[in-house]
DNA sequence: CTGAAAGCGCTAACAG
DNA sequence: CTGTTAGCGCTTTCAG
């Protein structure tokens, strides 16, 4: 094989533009302590040759990887690629992140880790020792998991914990699913309903709790009960089928469902439709989550939009904020959620 | 900040070990050259002190960069993710990609890059020179841009070409297209159809003329005509809606349409639905892709899967084991797509 | 504001 | 089979 063509390095910027390779990294690094013309008779040699800095040796250097891990669930992103029902959680993080990451030199690196298992700590921290990334950005239920964030905290990287709020280390983000399942609500509220049942989500996640709260206020508020309305979930289609199924044989049965996910909400789709029920004639239904199956069931589901995108995106921004040395707030981010409206809601059935 | 915990390097390994580092490189190498008890002696070191060797260093070190670059088509990959319909083309690639990286203590980055652009070299270069890939896996259009293979090819780059044929450097690997559109055409002889319209994709990709051979060959060895049975497309929903026209409109039209993407089939599932048209009774539709979208039309649609992940998976392999010195083949890699009959294929009317 | 020196963690090329 | 030596390309000291 061919000698692999010597790559032009800062030695040769820093001789074509007749300085020392320090004032060279300087430029790169935008260093305060450049000349103008300097930097730009540099800047000019860079572009000149071509010069892009190796990620590796900056790494070398001592300074920064301009490496960003997304950690994500494994058992659950491997089912959902090798079921190809179209989740598109990871997209959206890349999509987010991924493009801001390159806004800032820095790339993204997708990494799977198992959630229920005793070696965690050793998968995650065999990644972090080869990769030494500048900063991880943690999804659920990974980012409140206590042995990822202790771990990261006492190797010192700098993480980002996407729905969580509990109290420690990390930047942490939430979409302010409380608000968002009032959003929902509200919507079911304005259009008549008053019996208005609510799918949890699984309980290890902090968001779940957070959803009920947001259901429960706004039904508070509307002055309406919530007795045998709300029914336990863990995010699956089953057990969405299973709550929808308890919910509409209660003595009392909702008009409108909301799910904590599209999939327990498919699962109540399911239920109404072998029952008979119109949707959404003789039930409204809403799911959270907005991924892109929602779009394709009959009809297609009025949805609580998660931005993934732009919260993988703030999450990025935060930590390369703090790379850079800007002190950055470590109060939570909220970016909401939004709520689309489809064809399975409609006025409640007088 | 707290001082960043000092990582265990191979030096530490090799005072535990009580050897020279070069021994523990060569066992973290797997080099041959080493005496089974010394691997084993530090082997043990190595785990007891949960060493895992720095990318960086080991790239700096003038050896590989464990890192492979996937290439995607910029345009199109953002369309796929912010439209959210749930394409996947980079989650199968992960899904096989990653995972066999993974497998090798590989890593896998996706990276962006425009088609239709004159600073293609620039992007791609750019990416090389920061990121310094062992290998570089192409899809098309980018596997077929000879801007793209000649970039690769200079810098001494590996690099996999999937969907691609052409001569040149690189792995190549196709999923048969051709023999898929025979897979896809004698289905529908067997269901009885003597008519089957055949819509082209997008003539900048090689396979769209591998399929279109496909159709043909199949069709011939029926001993059927294909005249007025072939329409060009470009694999978009519109161009399917006109070439389904356009054949439906015919003066003999077909019984069954065979869309090169799951895109264009959509569309030809449209236009029958808005003429009346029963599907499949009245007119079978077959796609390519089997996109996540294709289980939720009504009636799903029986499609061509193509095995992006283990190609991609392939595609890594091949690279790594480049990369390991193994002498590979630089024979056409075919992972043959295979037909999945759902709803939407029939026999043919009489 | 700029330059020189030292070293990051690893591996290649040699010695032994 | 194992150890020694010399870098890789950059950034961090620290001088000027």
């Amino acid at each position: 094989m061919p000698r692999r063509k010597q790559a032009v390095t800062i030695r040769h910027v820093a001789a074509h533009a007749g300085v020392s390779m320090q004032t060279v990294s300087r430029v790169i690094n935008r260093d305060a302590n450049v000349r103008p013309e300097m930097a730009e008779r540099v800047q000019a040699s860079i572009d000149k040759l071509g010069y892009v800095p190796s990620l590796a040796a900056r790494r070398m250097g001592g300074s920064r990887s301009y490496l960003i891990l997304a950690l994500n669930d494994r058992e659950r992103t491997l089912a959902d690629w090798e079921s190809r029902m179209g989740a598109d959680w990871v997209d959206q993080m890349l999509l987010g992140g991924m493009l801001t990451c390159a806004k800032h030199g820095y790339r993204m690196i997708i990494e799977l880790v198992d959630t229920h298992s005793d070696h965690i700590e050793r998968e995650l921290g065999a990644a972090i020792a080869a990769v030494r990334p500048d900063g991880v950005i943690l999804t659920p239920p990974h980012s409140q998991n206590p042995l990822i964030t202790r771990l990261l905290d006492e190797q010192g990287i700098r993480f980002a914990r996407i729905g969580s709020l509990l109290e420690g280390p990390g930047f942490r983000l939430t979409m302010d699913d409380e608000h968002a399942a009032r959003l929902a609500t509200e919507h079911l509220l304005q259009l008549g309903h008053r019996r208005i049942g609510f799918v949890a989500g699984s309980p290890d996640y902090e968001l779940s709790g957070w959803r009920v709260q947001g259901w429960r206020a706004a039904m508070a508020e509307a002055g309406l009960a919530t007795d045998g309305l709300l029914k336990p979930g863990d995010f699956s289609y089953t057990s969405g089928v299973a709550a929808a199924t308890a919910l509409l044989d209660g003595a009392d049965p909702p008009t409108a469902i909301i799910g904590s996910s599209d999939q327990m909400a498919f699962g109540a789709l399911a239920v109404a439709r072998a029952r008979g029920l119109e949707v959404p004639s003789d039930l409204s239904i809403i799911s959270f989550d907005d991924t892109p199956a929602v779009r394709f069931s009959h009809p297609p589901l009025t949805a609580v939009v998660q931005p993934i995108a732009a919260v993988s995106a703030r999450s990025a921004e935060l930590i390369i904020a703090d790379c850079a040395g800007e002190e950055p707030s470590h109060d939570p981010v909220v970016v909401e959620a939004s709520l689309v409206v489809r064809g399975s809601t409609g006025p409640a059935r007088r």
